[in-house]
DNA sequence: ATGGTGGATGTTCCA
């Protein structure tokens, strides 16, 4: 038996439904996080994501902007209490648990702020909260250090290690790979959470899941870099079976600049 | 140093 999570910013839930049913043939998700959902509560397509056989289904959105969504084929609980990270209830977190073959298993959804594009906090009052939401999703876990079974996904929007992006050297003062957010955001990671999928790639090898339409040829620039992730608490290392991160996905017909990435764990 | 594209919105903001 085998579970397997995927994560996807889908850059508009609504534009995008004509997607998933190609992603689901290519990871047969049995938990799918969605972030930049752009949809209202109200306007949520419950009924579409139902037919592609999403029995439980939890959304956080609001009108033209962020949202996160997580999607599952067996039934899940959603988790209330946390802290409203970054200060602002602008849809970026949702927690479910799901009950697995080990026991529950505690999902966070992530959608971190872009930040701006200029990586100075004074000068930037968007790079400023996207630094404060960080600090506080860190502090909060290393105030209730996760437990057991415990997944952390989403999209980051920060790229860690210098082969998560195409060129360290020129990235270094773009935002998404300054030393201040890199740091952070390892600083979040140590407080108790496994790179699942840096656990199959070696930190040797480039890997993106992330390029800007801004490209006339994304493939040809091949200027990427990995901003969505997924982080296992340690005891899951052992159960860790694939990752798998979609790129033939940034080749679909009006597609989202983000890949999907999976990993399944053995159950 | 600059601008490049895409989505939601509404005559611009965000990524």
């Amino acid at each position: 038996m085998s579970l397997t999570l995927a994560s996807w910013n889908i850059n508009s839930l609504r534009l995008r439904l004509g997607l998933l049913p190609r992603l689901i043939e290519a990871l047969a998700p049995d938990v799918l996080a969605l972030q930049e959902t752009k949809v209202p509560d109200a306007l949520f397509p419950r009924l579409e994501l139902e037919a592609f056989g999403f029995t439980a289904i939890a959304h956080r959105g609001m009108k033209g902007y962020n949202g996160v969504a997580t999607l599952a084929r067996r039934p899940f609980v959603v988790r209330e209490g946390f802290p409203v990270f970054g200060g602002r209830e602008d849809c970026r977190h949702l927690a479910v648990e799901l009950a697995t073959s080990i026991g529950p298993l505690l999902i966070h959804n992530f959608y971190v702020p872009a930040g701006g594009d200029i990586p100075d906090p004074e000068a930037n009052p968007k790079f400023a909260h996207k630094l404060a939401f960080i600090e506080e999703v860190r502090a909060y876990f290393a105030a209730h250090p996760p437990k057991a079974r415990t997944v952390v996904m989403g999209d980051l929007n920060i790229a860690p290690l210098p082969n998560d992006v195409w060129s360290h050297r020129q990235l270094l003062d773009v935002v998404s790979h300054t030393p201040v957010e890199t740091e952070g955001l390892e600083a979040w990671r140590a407080t108790g959470f496994v790179d699942a999928v840096r656990h199959f790639v070696p930190p040797e090898v480039k890997h993106f899941t992330w390029w800007s339409y801004r490209n006339r040829d994304w493939k040809v620039s091949d200027r990427g870099r990995r901003l969505d992730h997924i982080w296992v608490t340690p005891d899951l290392v052992p159960l860790l079976r694939r990752q798998v991160t979609l790129k033939e996905a940034r080749d679909w017909e009006r597609g989202s600049d983000h890949v999907p990435v999976a990993v399944t764990l053995d159950l």
